[in-house]
DNA sequence: CGATCGGATATTGGATCCAGTATTGATAAT
DNA sequence: ATTATCAATACTGGATCCAATATCCGATCG
């Protein structure tokens, strides 16, 4: 419906601050485990450092940052068993919520995933990465959205957000991208038979097939 | 070293509000739907509005709290709606915490469980709503945390805060006091012979049960 | 030489003050 | 009498200032 995305500038700054901060994170740019320094950030964005507290205060329920009393905030850092505890927690409320969106799928969700989807496959062609990722995203919500089950939405959100800093890690690989793209493709299949055991069991192969890998890249990294 | 153990008196002031809101609310004495006045409020706990912002920015993300942006914060008001949602969440995430649990049960849980499970029947027979309710949550996380999986045990505990203004409505009336007492003599039983399936399919019914008894009493409130 | 103590500095936690927005209530016009 | 207008008020959002705590680094002592 409202596919006007406008890029309107939050009327409040911890918002607007909550929105940078989370981009920074996600995206890398704070690295898991790094320090984050108050007054520089507050500096960075143009704001006093009232509304940037309470934007890490979001941050930090959601799971992105860890905070320790009178020591500060700190970019959260995922072990192994995190990334995998998460990844099954997404498992299990995904599933739900698949099931539920596929008997009341509204009309016209199957033609916008298509349209997703086209998206992502321009994407992975062109090795876009961020492209990628935000598509993939979109892909995933738009099913998960279809449940009609908001409060699990945002469950899951917070999920994927906390792992964002490790998926893209994973779409930077040529082949990674390519397994993505046929795996959509097989779940939009199984949605356009109306199979949803079949739609449940296409979305946990593509989730499995990324764990192994942030498996791989994780055992690579440890020095 | 470390000096001696008091009262647990928070070290901040934020951690010191954020307990005491958060028992306003799920004590039912904030009502739902309600108005939170910064200023009152601080100043009845003795203290600025900084550190009380950033303890509701803290509920808001756990859903205790909704915020609306010029206009303040309120207390989260649930309808039969989001009540269902919710439970059926718990139910998702519940039943794996309690298959990972069984599988691993550390030595003693069992004689622990049976000791909170006596302390939930004294209440229940002395109508103590609040000890039953306090007894009965100390009963389940027990349970939940033998999981061992961190995560998850903290996204059931913010989904049981979130409704305990509720929950207590329920304990109320003796019948269902007694009820509870009988599903977990079941569980108990089934943790006993560490038949996984029937302690789940306990917990489930134990889940149930609380759902239609919320169904009824909001039903009778609806004025 | 290593460990420990103590003060200087950096950083967070909290209080107060100011600005901007929503709400309320009174007034006026139809 | 009803509704629209607009000023007074209450309350939130944010900036600045101060206090408390941790960290860093050099001096002192064994």
């Amino acid at each position: 419906m409202s596919s006007a995305v406008q890029k309107r500038r939050p009327q409040t700054a911890q918002q607007f601050v909550l929105e940078e901060l989370r981009r920074a994170i996600t995206s890398g740019e704070l690295r898991p485990g790094g320090p984050i320094r108050q007054e520089a950030l507050a500096a960075r964005f143009e704001v006093s450092r009232v509304p940037l507290r309470e934007a890490l205060k979001s941050l930090e329920a959601e799971g992105l940052v860890v905070h320790h009393v009178h020591r500060g905030y700190f970019v959260a850092e995922l072990s192994l068993n995190d990334l995998e505890e998460i990844y099954r927690i997404r498992e299990l409320l995904e599933t739900e919520a698949v099931r539920i969106a596929v008997r009341r799928l509204p009309d016209g969700t199957i033609a916008t995933l298509e349209r997703i989807q086209r998206e992502v496959e321009r994407a992975a062609d062109e090795g876009d990465v961020a492209a990628m990722a935000a598509a993939n995203r979109l892909f995933h919500f738009t099913l998960i959205e279809a449940s009609g089950m908001p409060r699990l939405v945002r469950l899951v959100t917070t999920l994927w957000d906390s792992t964002d800093a490790y998926r893209s890690l994973y779409y930077t690989e040529s082949p990674h991208r390519k397994q993505a793209v046929r795996e959509h493709r097989a779940v939009l299949s199984a949605l356009r038979h109306g199979d949803e055991d079949a739609a449940v069991r296409r979305l946990d192969e593509h989730r499995a097939h990324a764990v192994a890998a942030l498996r791989e890249v994780l055992d690579l990294e440890r020095d």
